[in-house]
DNA sequence: CGTAACCTTGATTAAGATCAATTCTCGTGG
DNA sequence: CCACGAGAATTGATCTTAATCAAGGTTACG
C-alpha cells in the first residue's frame, strides 16, 4: 500500500520512516464493491480497518430486520478498532465479536486491515498511537452522544434539518465560496436508516420542507432557500 | 481522600506508591446532595470527575423540556473525561464545554475532581493511564452503540424486559444464590428517561409485564417469575 | 396526620411505521 | 436512439405506539 495512504490516517500520521515501513508490513489491502460485507456482527473479532477510497456503513438490524446506521466512515477514518481495548488481556482467549454489521456502500472500496495481534504488538512500542486512538474515541464518543440526543430528544423534521446543516457545513470546509447546496453519497435509504427512520417519512418530510420553500430537493442535490429557517426548523 | 478510593477506580489501578501520592495531590474532593447540578453542557470544561459514593446522571435535555439520561454512573467510574482528549492541543484555547448535563442522585454523593491541565501534565508521564482510559472509553463506546441500538430498534416493552435481565445479571455479580429480584436505585422517573420514554409509558409498560405473570413489582422491587419468558420478551 | 413527591390510571392525540400502489430514473441491450 | 426493466423514490390510506393531558391514588417523612 502507498504510505502516503497510511499516513493520511490521523492515528497514523506522524509516525516515523521506520514505524511506517513496520505498519505497512502488517497490512493487508482488501477492496469490496457496492453492497458487500466486510464484517457480520456475529463473527469473531480478527482486527480493525481503515477506508482509503469509498465508503462503508456500520449498522445493526433488528430481529424483525429493521436496520439502523450508527455510522458512515469515509477516507482516512478506521472502524472496528474498540474490540481490540474492551478487555485488552482476553481480547484472544474470549470469543470476541465484531460490535456491528459493516457493509460497503461504493463499488470499488478499498479497506487496510490491520490484523488483531500484529496490531496490538506495535501499539506497546508506540504510546503516541494510543494517545491519538484516545483522541478518537473521544470523537466517537462525543458522536454517538450526540446521535442519541437527536433520535431521542428530536422528531423527524429536525433530524433531517440539523443533517442538512451539518452536512452542509463539513461539505463547505476549505471552499471560500458559500455554495448553498449539498450532495448526498448515500441513498435516500440510507439517509432514513442514518437517521434513525424509514424511507417513507423521509420522503415525506423532505416533500414538507420542499413545500415550505426552505429547501429544494433535485434527487441527490438538496439547495438550501432559507438557511435561517431551516435553522430555526432544527432548533 | 483516602487512597485506597483512588486505586479502586479502574484508570487508577495499579499505579505505583509515588503516582499515588501525586495524583492524591491533585484531586479536589467534592461533595452534592441529591437533586444538585454538578455541570451544565453550557459550562466550559474545567476537568473531569470519578464517583466515589452515591449515584451520578448524565443527560440532555431538549428545548421543549424533555430529559434523556445517556449515563447513570456508580462509584468508582470516571465521567466527563471525554473533552481531554477531543482535540488535545487546544482543549484550553478553544472553550470547550462540558458535554452533557451531570446530576447527583443521592444525597452524600462523593466525587473526586481532577483539574484538566494537571492531570494532563501528568498524563505525559504514564502512559500506562492512557492505555486503562483507552479500554474505560471501548467499554464506553460499546455502552453507547447499544443504547442507541436499543432506542431506536425496540420497543418500550422490549427496553424495559431488557433492562431488567441486564440489572438482575450486574446485581448478582459475585452472588453464588441466584435471587431472583431486583432493586433500582433510582426512581422511576430517572429510570423512564433513561429508557428513552416517560413514566406513564414505563408504569404501563410494568403493570403489563405484571398482568401477564411475568413479573411483580413492588415499589422499587421487581420480582421476576418467568425468566424465560422475559428474556423472550426482551428478544 | 398532613403534605409533597412519586406513581398510577384513563382518555385523547399525534407522529411516524406499515402496507400497498404508482411513478421516476437510469443503465442495458436491441 | 429507444424500449425495457429493475431498483429507488414518492404518494396515499391506515394502523400502532407511545406522548400528552388530566385526574386521582400512594407513600414517605417531618
Amino acid at each position: 500500500m502507498d504510505i502516503r495512504s497510511i499516513q493520511k490516517v490521523p492515528i497514523f500520521s506522524k509516525l516515523n520512516e521506520r514505524d511506517s515501513e513496520q505498519l505497512n508490513g502488517i497490512i493487508k489491502v482488501k477492496t469490496f464493491n457496492k453492497d458487500e460485507i466486510i464484517f457480520f456482527d456475529t463473527e469473531p473479532y480478527r482486527g480493525f480497518y481503515f477506508v482509503v477510497t469509498g465508503l462503508v456503513k456500520i449498522y445493526k438490524i433488528s430481529k424483525e430486520g429493521r436496520e439502523h446506521i450508527l455510522h458512515l466512515i469515509e477516507p482516512h477514518n478506521t472502524f472496528a478498532e474498540v474490540p481490540l481495548f474492551e478487555n485488552i488481556d482476553d481480547v484472544f482467549t474470549n470469543d470476541f465479536r465484531y460490535p456491528a454489521n459493516s457493509m460497503a456502500l461504493e463499488d470499488h472500496t478499498t479497506l487496510g486491515f490491520l490484523p488483531a495481534h500484529e496490531f496490538t504488538e506495535m501499539l506497546k512500542n508506540n504510546s503516541s498511537i494510543s494517545l491519538k486512538m484516545l483522541s478518537g474515541f473521544a470523537k466517537r464518543l462525543r458522536h454517538l452522544s450526540r446521535h442519541i440526543e437527536e433520535i431521542s430528544l428530536k422528531d423527524v423534521t429536525k433530524r433531517v434539518a440539523g443533517f442538512i446543516l451539518k452536512e452542509h457545513k463539513t461539505q463547505n470546509i476549505g471552499t471560500t465560496k458559500n455554495i448553498n447546496e449539498i450532495r448526498l453519497n448515500i441513498s435516500k435509504n440510507d439517509l432514513a436508516s442514518y437517521l434513525g427512520t424509514i424511507i417513507e417519512t423521509l420522503s415525506r418530510t423532505l416533500k414538507k420542507l420542499q413545500n415550505e420553500q426552505v429547501i429544494t430537493v433535485e434527487g441527490r442535490t438538496i439547495i438550501i432557500n432559507d438557511p435561517d429557517r431551516l435553522k430555526e426548523l432544527s432548533e
